[in-house]
DNA sequence: AAATCGAGAGACAACGTTGTCTTGCAGTAG
DNA sequence: CTACTGCAAGACAACGTTGTCTCTCGATTT
């Protein structure tokens, strides 16, 4: 087999074949200017010592400097959501033979540019990233990488974008909650300094004025025991609401929890934004405006690659519908 | 700033600083034998071309061949449980500025050996594994990289191991459901190639034997819809079962599903392995023998460093066990 | 005052690979 | 028989970095 000192180099396949270090380069790269013979014992040697060569030296010299990997940079992959466009760009990725790099950032942007960062020195070809902080403008000195966002736009860098229509789905939500009566509808919704909590309250809020309907509710909640206090104290004041619309999948579910305490989950109604596994199996199943994290991922991929392949022209956005998925919980009259 | 022709490299930094290549690199490798003044210059000079060191080459050159990169291959993120170790892996790469490289699997032996041995051949400092196929032999190819391996052993490979206590959880399961009055207990198992159903299988076994009572129910069950219709068919048949005890997360959904759709689930009873998001939300809410996800990655993690950082000495094989809670669905006498 | 020492800083080679150039050699035309 | 063409295959340099060696120069020792 090979010398005690690491893995087997190009030079030692040269030397087991008799051939020259060239040759063997050149029988690895599928170059064909080889006498058949030669290749076929440069092509023994390498399995014999199993060599594979050092990509690292390869990105080196190589003039094209891929290194046939992508950044993957989402929130966190324990939310079903981020994992669905987590799974959609790997699997994009596969097709291609291209390997991923991935991270969560928890919605920290300081961790969201040591990675931005970490990965491009590392030579990743482009990235996909659900950006946290308020602005991106750090990625311009980390030379023209490829960038496409994911469900939230940056701050302050033009790049490919694939964006949810949260103003319109969430206009949805809010006129299908309106066309079963309601007319007390509550807001919950995340922190505001995300893109998609103001676009999916903006998009609320107008359809409630053009109702002529007061709009009211609580904004900075970010997981479900944030969600869950803010529906019972909503549920407990004064004008209480007929119904609620809340902006995120675990703000869903924290007023899932709400209701069920209150014990109020038969007679107030419910539409989330964003699906998540079970809903159709809770009791009332829950009525979403259902955003699709495949779709975002599969397009996302698609345009970086499009990119890493040499698509230049103006930065692109992508809009991905939302579906009005009817289960129940959304469809009681104001009690 | 710097030449059209790419990034900046040390050269570009040298000259701009007005001092040699090897001071640069001191410099940025945090040497101490540099004069202050002169650090200072080669840190600004760093800072105004935006300097980044190319991974590739310090990897070639460097003596140690440390990438700070892991690899982490499980069945699929899109799966909680996995999603769960994916994460606890991913935080304790964090705490030590190590990177993860990821890939699904998706029960795929090809696909495992495919990104195992490429991520090897990227030098990967290291990998936690969780194998799709029966035979881990190839990795004796690889030379000498560490692996743990998570949630299942290895078929031929020694190495250290992350497992749940699946036989011991399994058992208390269908004690659980023994002590409430079942007598007849369906199991409801994947693939028995899978060597935590084998297990699961072996605990549910045991505990029915040792009660005198009778085993059935099915096998070869992946995905919810499986579970569905072997459910189904179970409470159709002549010794319906009045419990069940579903061998993995998914099955247990796919029982739900079936206990819902024959009007059945406030009088049959179930018990789940592995817990799941909203189980305690469901109606009636769902009794688990919950796995430590979490606890089973940061272990995984922790082994794999202590590997990469040299401790040699025979496989360890760490058991992490689970808890069973008790919400309902299990604590219904027999009807 | 000569010799020694040590520390800072540069020169050079090497890591494993590929781009470019050169060589060797067979086949063909003049 | 010489000159040219074309193609296979090797020699060599280079990618960006770090390990090792060497050099310089001022400070300390005898």
């Amino acid at each position: 087999m090979s010398a005690g000192t690491g893995p087997p180099t190009m030079r030692d396949v040269a030397r087991s074949a008799g051939v020259s270090l060239k040759t063997v380069s050149r029988v690895v790269n599928g170059e064909t200017t080889v006498a058949p013979d030669l290749a076929a014992r440069v092509r023994a040697a390498v399995d014999s010592l199993n060599y594979r060569p050092n990509i690292g030296a390869t990105m080196l010299r190589r003039s094209d400097r891929r290194s046939r990997t992508i950044g993957v940079l989402l929130e966190d992959v324990t939310n079903p959501f981020f994992a669905a466009v987590y799974r959609a760009v790997e699997d994009e990725a596969r097709e291609r033979g291209v390997h991923v790099l991935s991270g969560c950032l928890d919605d920290d942007p300081q961790r969201e540019r040591d990675l931005a960062r970490a990965f491009a020195q590392r030579q990743t070809d482009g990235m996909v990233l659900a950006p946290s902080g308020p602005d991106q403008s750090y990625l311009g000195s980390i030379g023209g990488l490829p960038i496409v966002f994911v469900d939230r736009p940056a701050g302050s860098f033009a790049s490919d974008a694939v964006l949810t229509t949260n103003a319109q789905g969430a206009a949805e939500a809010t006129r299908h909650l309106i066309s079963n009566g309601h007319r007390r509808i509550a807001f919950l919704g995340d922190h505001v300094r995300l893109w998609t909590a103001r676009s999916r309250y903006q998009g609320y809020l107008d359809t409630m004025a053009g109702a002529g309907l007061v709009p009211f509710g609580a904004h900075e909640l970010h997981d479900a025991p944030a969600a869950e206090a803010a529906a019972e104290a909503l549920l407990a004041g004064p004008h209480a609401p007929t119904a609620f619309f809340s902006g995120q999948n675990m703000i869903t579910i924290g007023v899932l929890r709400a209701l069920r305490r209150a014990g109020r989950h038969h007679d107030v109604a419910l539409v989330g934004f964003d699906d998540f596994p079970l809903a159709d199996l809770l009791e009332p199943a829950v009525t979403v405006v259902a955003q699709d994290p495949v779709a975002m991922g599969r397009t996302a991929a698609r345009a970086l690659f499009e990119r890493i392949d040499g698509e230049t022209g103006p930065p692109r956005e992508f809009q991905i519908p939302t579906t009005l998925i009817p289960r129940g919980s959304g469809e009681f009259p104001p009690s």
